[in-house]
DNA sequence: GGCTTTCTTGAGCGATCACTCAAGTATATA
DNA sequence: TATATACTTGAGTGATCGCTCAAGAAAGCC
C-alpha cells in the first residue's frame, strides 16, 4: 500500500551506537542524533520511539557483535588462542569510535541512578563474562590450562582486566599494547 | 570587617566530590548540588564560580587523598605490601559513594568532547601511575621483586588492573574480592 | 548605635533538553 | 488516474539546564 522508509534501519542503529559509544547517554542529544542520522524529530520518534529505546537497541547490537566476534575467533583458532588474541583485538580496531567498552561506560554512567539502561548493560556484561567462562572451560577440557583453575573465576578476572585495558587504551600516556601483551602472557601461566 | 561565610568550604567540596563521583558530571545538576550543599545559587557561584570549577576542585581533592593514602600505606608497611593491599582497600571502603575510580569515570565521560575536566582527570591518573611506578621501583631496589622488570610497565599494567577491578566492583554478579586477591597474588610472581 | 562590607536569598535569564503533532509529500494498490 | 496509507517535515511544547543579579540580612569596626 504505502511508501517505504527511505533509510536503512540497521545502518541507523549502527551510527547511533557509534555516537552513544563515543559520547555517552547524557552526552548525546537528540539534535546530535538527528543530524548524524539525518532524521527529523518526527521520523526519529516514528522509527525508534525514544532516545532510550534506541540506546537499548544499540546496546544489544554492540553486545551481540562482541560475543559473535569472540566466538568466531574461538572457532577459528581455539579457545585459548582466542582469549589471548582478544586483548589485542579490542584495542587495535581503528574504525572503532572509542576504545573503552560501551557496556562499561553505560553502566558507569547510569548505574547510580537506577536507570534501566544500566541494568541492560549489566546483563550484557554478564553474558560476555559467561562467554569468557565457556572458553576457559573449553581450554581446560582441551588441557591448554591446568585443571585446578575455576573457569568462572578466571573469566571474572579476565573480563576485569579487559575492561581496565580498554579504559587505559583511551589514554595517551599509556602503552596499551604492552598491557595487552601482559594480559595475554598471563594466560600462558595457567 | 564583614561577616564570614556560614559554611565549611572543605566540607562542601567533599560533599560535592561524593555527588560528582557517584552521578558523574552531566548527571549532577546545579539543583542537586544546591540541595546537597544547602546553598542557594548566588552563594554557590560566589563560593565556587561555576559547576566546572567546583568539579575541578573535587578532582584535585580526590586525587590528593588517593596518593596520600597509598603513600601512607607504603610508609607503614613497605612498597610491595602497600601495592598488594591497595586492591582490597579501594573496593572495601563502605563509606565511599562509588567503587569505580572518579578519575576514570570523569575521563570516560568527558574525553570524547575534549572537555578540560577530562584532561585534568587524565593528569591526575598519570600522577597516580607515577606513584605506582615509584613503589615498584622501591620494591625492586629492596629486592622484593626481580630486577628484570620495568617499573613503569608494571605500574601501567597494575593501574589498568585496578581500574578494571574498581569498575567490576560496581557489579552485583562479580566477586570483586576474588579479583583483588588475584591481582595481589600476581605481585608475588614478579 | 552607625556604617561598611560581605554573605544570603530567590526570582528569573536565555539556551537547550527530550519530545509532539498537524500538515505536507510520496508511493503502492486498485 | 484516484485513493489510501504511510513517511517526512519543522515549528513548537513544557521542563530543566547552568547561571545572573539586585535586594535584603548579618557580622566586624568605629
Amino acid at each position: 500500500m504505502p511508501r517505504k522508509p527511505s533509510y536503512d534501519r540497521d545502518a541507523l542503529i549502527a551510527q547511533a551506537r557509534d555516537l552513544f559509544w563515543q559520547q555517552g547517554w547524557a552526552g548525546t542529544s537528540l539534535k546530535d542524533l538527528e543530524s548524524a542520522l539525518n532524521l527529523k524529530p518526527g521520523s526519529f520518534y516514528a522509527a525508534f520511539g525514544s532516545k532510550d529505546a534506541l540506546y537499548a537497541l544499540t546496546l544489544e547490537r554492540y553486545a551481540q557483535d562482541g560475543v559473535a566476534r569472540l566466538m568466531a575467533m574461538a572457532d577459528e583458532m581455539g579457545p585459548l588462542r582466542a582469549l589471548k588474541a582478544q586483548p589485542h583485538v579490542v584495542i587495535d580496531e581503528r574504525e572503532m569510535p572509542a576504545r573503552a567498552c560501551m557496556l562499561a561506560k553505560t553502566y558507569a554512567e547510569l548505574q547510580s541512578k537506577g536507570h534501566d539502561l544500566a541494568d541492560k548493560a549489566g546483563c550484557h556484561m554478564a553474558d560476555m563474562k559467561a562467554s569468557f567462562a565457556t572458553l576457559f572451560r573449553r581450554a581446560q577440557q582441551a588441557g591448554e590450562i591446568g585443571p585446578d583453575h575455576d573457569p568462572d573465576r578466571l573469566a571474572a578476572r579476565y573480563q576485569s582486566d579487559i575492561l581496565g585495558l580498554r579504559l587505559s587504551a583511551e589514554r595517551r600516556d599509556v602503552n596499551a599494547v604492552e598491557i595487552a601483551e601482559d594480559i595475554a602472557a598471563d594466560l600462558d601461566r595457567l
